[in-house]
DNA sequence: CTTCTCAGTGTTAGCGCTCACTTCCGCTGC
DNA sequence: GCAGCGGAAGTGAGCGCTAACACTGAGAAG
């Protein structure tokens, strides 16, 4: 087929110089106007926006990333699980970013261990990108990220509150307090804890709201089962909580663990809620329509997302010090896995 | 304090002149070198490795991307859910293009739409991905993936099977067929079904398997209740079907959706297996801890990815015609959730 | 001994942008 | 009247890389 135009018969993209010549101006004022510099006459404003409509013309930003030497991107690393914390914190996180511009590219580690966050951290300084954002919420993942050079922007989610470094959580302590005061309050001697796997920074957080909470109320201290965040967890703590008659309230780190336990319990025909009691943490989608639906925490990952967004453009912007860690504070939601304990 | 090299006082990084002065070569043999170029001596190789390592080099991908035109960045269109199919299936697709040295960048709709669709397309063009993978599996979504210009590559997944595109998706039919099928020769008369959303082809994929099985049977196709994957639509669902004795065996479009029917006939005093059986899809990692253990049926996320990598693959090299469609076929879990009918 | 070949290497020209600088011009102020 | 100013543009260089081509020298072919 023939060329119409008599033109180039090579289909390439419009460029910069393309929209000048088309609006009539230099290229470097078209430059001007897509970054809504001032000093452009709003006519010569109008004719340059039009002449990139009428090209479909989009700006390369390989181009623009080369000479200014920045990225419109931000790396976010995270752990390779469909773990309902993670998960819904990176997808709240993507749309925050989106909303500002920012592409977000992803790596996932197959465990949090030092090497394999060393080796994401790597992979996404390759891409060259803008800063990086890590939900990797344990002490393996913590070593590796204190080694992180200071130029790169970091932004750690749910890690160790004790490194001085730029961070967003979730008040853990705050939530487990509250759900281990509900249990109290409800009139249970004391609760037993099924926690998370003890190097995440969340699960020792629960720890240590569930802890204050009992020593505040002078209740017994009892040991905690270990699990790790899975259903099969605290399923295997369940059946060992069923067996012990003096339990009538568990705390779980986590929904799914409560499932787990929850299950346990039934399968020795200890019912919940009138044998015992059992809150979770998380409130996921399913929460309300376990058996019996289950009083758990909820966590508002969109605004821990956002803070985390805005943490991390100030530090992009400004290399900033300042006020670098954000806590969010989570909330308690009642359902019916809750009751006085039988003879309370 | 002074600079002990007495060179330049800024901390630039390090390009690849500096790579070549220091191996004593041109710029050209280093790039020679990084892509793997043949006809260069070993030797010479060996030499500019050496100087890529002392000096910490990174190749500038902006750079690499504007001369060439290409980028490593593949864009994926997902939904702003936590639902458990589309987000095992973007984390194995993440770790598939990680293995193969592509970043992803995901852009959330909110819904699938066809306008924010075409938007998402647009932003991933602006990005200039190389490719594009869609996990939009809605009728509404297909609208706007079918008119996307045909030098985008890009791959659906579980999309409109009708449509001639390149596309990877689960054997939804096969799946379902086999559940209904479970339940059938267990001794029930006929399967009611909870079904997703009916513009979803996933959804609607599951429906003919079900409706195949009960025809192959010469069973009664009861009316379908209509869900939206939620487990508070399953639960609405199992109230409705709870209250009907004739109901005996329900398969629902996927776990949660089981998981709230479930609830539903506990509450009304139907117990699960013995008087009603149930059969999800998705085996998400609880469903062994739902009371009783769901039987499902269970994708295999990572194949499903792998294709839809590899698919991708092949039409950004070779604009490729030829086979683009390729189905992955789905497994049956059993567990405690089904049984024979009560007289059965 | 010349010519050719070809592996191995260097030279040069951009890719499409932004930055720093320059130019132009109309307006103010003395 | 003219220097001075500042808004509104344009010019040229160069970011770091790859593609195309040019060059070199050693061995093969004549």
């Amino acid at each position: 087929m023939e060329d119409p135009t008599g033109a180039s018969t090579v289909a390439r993209e419009p460029a910069m110089t393309d929209v000048a010549r088309l609006a009539g101006v230099s290229h470097q004022t078209v430059s001007r106007v897509l970054n809504s510099h001032p000093n452009v006459r709003e006519q010569t404003r109008l004719r340059v926006l039009a002449a990139v409509k009428e090209l479909g013309y989009r700006p390369n930003r390989a181009a623009r990333a080369l000479v200014t030497g920045r990225s419109q991107l931000i790396g976010v690393i995270a752990q390779n699980s469909t773990l309902y914390g993670p998960s819904s914190l990176l997808a709240a996180f993507e749309i925050s970013a989106a909303l500002q511009g920012f592409a977000v590219s992803v790596h996932r580690v197959h465990e949090l261990g030092q090497s394999s966050i060393a080796a994401a951290v790597e992979r996404h300084r390759d891409e060259r990108v803008a800063g990086i954002v890590a939900i990797a919420p344990t002490a393996s993942a913590n070593e590796a990220l204190a080694e992180v050079p200071a130029e790169v922007p970091l932004v750690t989610i749910d890690g160790d509150p004790e490194r001085n470094a730029p961070m967003v959580s979730v008040d853990q302590e705050e939530g487990a307090y509250q759900a281990t005061r509900h249990l109290l309050e409800a009139g249970h001697e004391t609760v037993w804890h099924v926690s998370g796997p003890p190097d995440w920074f969340d699960a020792a957080g629960r720890i240590r709201g569930w802890r204050r909470a009992l020593h505040e109320a002078g209740a017994e201290v009892p040991p905690i089962s270990t699990g790790d965040w899975t259903a099969a967890s605290g399923y295997r703590a369940g059946q060992m909580l069923a067996r012990m008659p003096e339990v009538t309230a568990v705390f779980a780190a986590n929904d799914h663990q409560a499932l787990g336990a929850l299950r346990a319990m039934t399968e020795r025909g200890r019912s919940v809620p009138e044998e015992v009691s059992i809150v979770g943490f998380d409130d996921v989608p399913e929460a309300p329509y376990y058996s019996p639906p289950l009083t758990t925490v909820r966590q508002d990952f969109a605004a821990v997302a956002n803070a985390t967004l805005h943490l991390l453009l100030r530090l992009m912007n400004e290399g900033s010090t300042g006020d670098t860690q954000l806590v969010i504070t989570p909330e308690l939601v009642r359902r019916a896995s809750v009751q006085s304990p039988p003879g309370g």
